[in-house]
DNA sequence: TTGAAAGCGTTACCAG
DNA sequence: CTGGTAACGCTTTCAA
């Protein structure tokens, strides 16, 4: 029996109206009575109904987010981000993973918008997906994140991935490396991951390198998935002597199996990582990675959504956000005499 | 304009009634009329409201979820698993950051309860805090996770932080480390980590040793507060041979920084961490810690706030899970020349 | 400055 | 098996 508007209105012996105007801090109320209502919510604990609100006034005040994996720190980051802003501007975030699975984005949109909330923030596996374009013709807003700008009629923050990859698999050229390969996210969970590899192949090309479908492996985008392709690549002649990941985790993982060969990196093979999480510092090799500002990603998504929300913005945003090169120790020269 | 039950109605050419009663899947609707039904909700477009439904059956089918921050494995893997069990339930979870902060905290549940959750689940800096108490006199059921049991009437899931400090400092003491100190989170952000330090200084004291005040520094419980604290306990004389700290982020915070001062590890020092985040075991040196089961915490915690709602539960409900020490090579026998 | 009353979109009870 | 209708707890005109 939580009470209602109406029980204090009854103990300050004013009506229900007046008592939606002081929880609303309406400005047209007198200072007396305002006290009155004020202490008779003291009295009977009222607390305030959000659903009640919501239903009245269409808004729920609260956002939905959707990330590939919550664990991953990167999303972790920028969910931080989408909250920290969200809340300044008094709004909740309600939470989806979707385990980078097209169908359960989907779900998760459909009881989003069951729950009315006014607008998503999102990282979605595929972003030609079905469900993607069914929720842009929906009128409910959101945002993008991280994915690939294939449709240029969609909010999306983002940062150029096909060019990062370009360059830090040049740099791992300019180090000497002509035997590259990469370890690659499924590219059916990952836009990200198909867009790396163009880059990644492109710059091989223009670097008169010709490419090799077996020096690419997708696999899953953690340690365990890192660890396991590069077994596979370690095997491939002539040797690779460099490998760019679709992310750290991969590179880690990939760093562990190599140590377990009793090779030295970057001495024998180097390694090349995106992403840039803060473990990639702590990390030992440090790792060379391409750096993307992962909090920032979450703040402008958010930001953008409430800009749409406010109707401070109206057409289709597209934000690239600035990556960078972070040259740390887990690419070296490549070793002349193993060549 | 989005459509409601009443415009689906009117299409069917039944009763609200009778809509609502295919929605919520009621046995009692003839199969003709039920397929009418479906297909008005077709035709116009109808997405189901769950806050009006919200209102009317005083569930809002989602609990809120509390942390400490987000961008800690070991609570995203914990939200992972809440968030697994609750959607299994066919419940949402909002989510809340609350940065270490006992009044972010309070004002998160202010807003949850606003938000009519049916219950929470939450990581809190310090048990004892008043708003618990407060929390605790509601009537809003609430599952507490990692923290210490100190109040035996709270809901919670938990390990034995006492004990399983007290192991690893004795597994340090084993290798014959007498000169051990501690890196700890700040006790007014964690409670486990003052727990875990009185684990620590009855693990010297039984054994002998006698605790130094200035052999442990409290510090945020990152990659940067480990470094940071690190350099500090380099400067104590006589020099310390083995670190136990809170979690792993600090643990390789400190690698960090030791490895700068051209030192070795285990050789000069050993590192003990704490959480086993995934992170542990490719870490080079790969870290001795004590495992936690994050996931698990999670889904446990989920789990028993489920039966409280179901009313399966009753009283009070104190989960201890298992923790185990895990021996890998960043902690090795003193080096007894230095000694 | 305040009150009365009509919604907001469901559910659920009571009839039929 | 189906319909009518009063809640659910709040907001928001419209009047006074």
């Amino acid at each position: 029996m939580p009470s209602t508007i109406r029980d204090v209105a009854k103990i300050a012996e004013v009506s229900v109206a007046t008592v939606s105007r002081v929880l609303n801090r309406s400005a047209t109320v007198k200072e007396g009575t305002r006290q009155r209502v004020l202490k008779a919510i003291e009295e009977c604990g009222f607390t305030y109904n959000a659903i009640a609100r919501s239903l009245s006034t269409r808004k729920s005040v609260t956002i939905g987010v959707i990330v590939p994996a919550i664990t991953n720190p990167v999303f972790a980051q920028s969910t931080k981000g989408i909250q920290d802003f969200a809340n300044s501007c008094g709004y909740s975030i309600i939470l989806g993973n979707s385990d980078y699975s097209s169908k359960m984005e989907d779900q998760l949109v459909e009881v989003f918008k069951e729950k009315r909330v006014e607008g998503i923030v999102l990282t979605c596996s595929d972003i030609r997906h079905e469900y993607i374009q069914r929720l842009k013709h929906s009128k409910l807003p959101f945002v993008l994140l991280y994915n690939i700008p294939f449709d240029k009629e969609l909010n999306l923050v983002t940062i150029d991935n096909y060019k990062a990859a370009y360059e830090i698999v040049e740099h791992l050229i300019h180090l000497g490396h002509r035997r590259i390969g990469m370890i690659a996210g499924y590219f059916n969970m990952s836009d990200r991951s198909l867009v790396r590899s163009q880059g990644f192949k492109a710059c091989l090309n223009e670097h008169g390198i010709s490419f090799q479908q077996r020096d690419l492996i997708e696999t899953d985008l953690t340690f365990e998935g890192g660890k396991r392709a590069m077994k596979t690549l370690l095997e491939v002649t002539p040797p690779l002597t460099g490998i760019f990941c679709s992310n750290d985790f991969i590179g880690m993982g990939a760093i562990k199996t190599i140590r377990e060969k009793g090779l030295r990196i970057p001495g024998d093979i180097s390694i090349a990582g995106f992403d840039d999480i803060e473990m990639a510092s702590y990390f030992y090799p440090e790792l060379t990675t391409i750096h993307q500002p992962a909090y920032q990603m979450g703040v402008k998504g958010a930001e953008l959504l409430f800009k749409i929300l406010s109707g401070e913005v109206e057409g289709p945003r597209q934000i690239i956000l600035d990556h960078s090169l972070i040259v740390r120790n887990s690419c070296g020269p490549v070793n002349q005499l193993k060549q």
